[in-house]
DNA sequence: TCTGGGGTCCTAGGACCC
DNA sequence: TCTGGGGTCCTAGGACCC
């Protein structure tokens, strides 16, 4: 715990943000040579740019292009799937790197870092942009890709600098400069403030970054809320946002939302669907020793609507068939087979510590106790065998999608379906496994 | 931007209690 | 009986981020 500074005397704070340049498209180049220099883009999986090259954005490819309108623009595109293990690794040496400088490292995202390098120009002898400097000279050299750097006051300066120039940028805001930057920039520049904070702020007749720094405090106050007024502080050059350097051991919620093609109204197809979120998040927050208390379910019109409900358990659980059983008792207040859908998705939240709790019934906490071990032997198979080896009999369907109704969309009435192994149909609820070794 | 997936924080308002 | 004030907890939904 740092002591509390004293407002006016206090020194200065020096934070730097540090952005991977196209990261995945720029670890993709950086652990094969021959795609250096070349159009990259990651995202083949589902079918649209989720990053790419700078060789690609200059070639005019955008984030959220479709594979086929890439192809026109750029015909030599090279298109990888999305490879989050080899992301994740060099992600870890990102940090790592930085961490040799200072232990105060906030990890925002996969490529994404916000460090307090307050206090370190005596022992390294270097002003803060010369750490700066440095600290991007290792991170280019090291990861053989670049990164943009920003340093400021606080951590939405920070920021702003990062995104100031790119790729390979390094910019410094200094209090006394700070008026030069925000006048360049409109208020949705500003890392937190949205399209509808910025629209509030146009209707008040404001426009740039730095109109709005300049509004009166009691102004700000009346008018807007708490994230607004920090992030108007930080603009005017107080440190009021703090690194959080902990890093993530828990999760408040954790939601599994997947879109399937063609849109679907099989109600038995569609809740195969959200059985399977439910074993992803709950594998999920298994991970973590954690069981939900609440649950919400919900489905996804045609027309982009959502349709939901949202259940308290008895007592936490992190057991789909547990969780799969309530979704099916409340599935048909949202379903209507009338209408047609694109997506499932489930939420689980008011998450606790996986620790079986005293129950009234002996017999409960036995069964509770012995599920928990069941699925930690499931765990361990799909550990050792591949993710889905060992999944629940109400997935099936979503796990086993036939080949020929994946791309189709103009498929008509779709007629029944049997599977190979699905003998007698299976009452949809009823928790059951289903071991699939490939 | 005819639209993927996964999170967090904040606020207003209701329920309930003293 | 009526009126007044204040606190906590929870929830739904908005807004924003990568």
């Amino acid at each position: 715990m740092k002591s509390k500074p004293l407002s006016i005397f206090s020194y200065p704070q020096a934070i730097i943000h540090i952005d991977g340049d196209a990261f995945f498209a720029s670890c993709e180049q950086s652990r094969n040579a021959a795609l250096k220099g070349k159009p990259v883009i990651t995202g083949k999986e589902r079918g649209i740019a989720s990053s790419m090259s700078y060789e690609a954005k200059n070639r005019g490819v955008t984030r959220g292009m479709r594979i086929s309108e890439i192809k026109k623009v750029c015909p030599d595109a090279i298109f990888l799937p999305s490879d989050y293990e080899t992301y994740s690794l060099l992600s870890k040496r990102f940090f790592q790197i930085v961490r040799r400088y200072t232990p105060d490292v906030e990890e925002y995202s996969i490529d994404e870092c916000f460090a307090d390098i307050t206090g370190l120009r005596r022992p390294l002898r270097m002003s803060y942009e010369k750490i700066a400097e440095k600290i991007k000279a290792d991170l280019d050299h090291e990861l053989g890709f670049t990164f943009s750097v920003g340093l400021g006051p606080n951590k939405t300066l920070a920021k702003l600098g990062s995104k100031w120039k790119k790729p390979s940028g390094l910019t410094a805001i200094p209090g006394y400069l700070i008026h030069e930057f925000l006048a360049a920039k409109d208020t949705e520049e500003i890392w937190g403030i949205g399209p509808q904070t910025s629209a509030h702020l146009k209707k008040e007749g404001i426009g740039t970054a730095l109109e709005f720094a300049r509004k009166e405090q009691a102004w700000m106050q009346r008018k807007f809320t708490k994230p607004t007024q920090e992030i108007w502080q930080e603009l005017n050059g107080k440190f009021v946002l703090p690194l959080d350097t902990k890093g993530k051991t828990t999760y408040a919620s954790v939601q599994k939302v997947k879109t399937f093609a063609p849109p679907s109204s099989d109600r038995d197809f569609i809740f195969s669907q959200l059985s399977k979120n439910i074993e992803n998040a709950c594998l999920k927050i298994r991970r973590y020793n954690l069981a939900a208390c609440k649950a919400t379910f919900f489905i996804k019109l045609q027309s982009f609507r959502y349709v939901g409900v949202q259940v308290k358990f008895s007592r936490p659980t992190a057991i789909p068939s547990e969780i799969v059983k309530i979704a099916e008792q409340h599935f048909d207040e949202m379903f209507d087979k009338h209408e047609q859908y694109r997506a499932t998705g489930v939420t689980l939240f008011k998450l606790e510590e996986d620790v079986i709790k005293q129950l009234d019934l002996f017999n409960e906490v036995l069964k509770a106790k012995q599920l928990k071990k069941l699925y930690q032997s499931v765990d361990q198979i799909n550990e050792k065998f591949g993710k889905h080896t060992v999944f629940l009999a109400t997935s099936f369907m979503a796990r086993n999608r036939p080949q020929h109704l994946k791309e189709r969309s103009d498929q008509p009435e779709r007629k029944k379906l049997t599977f190979k192994g699905e003998g007698k149909q299976q009452k949809i609820g009823i928790p059951m496994f289903v071991g699939i070794v490939d």
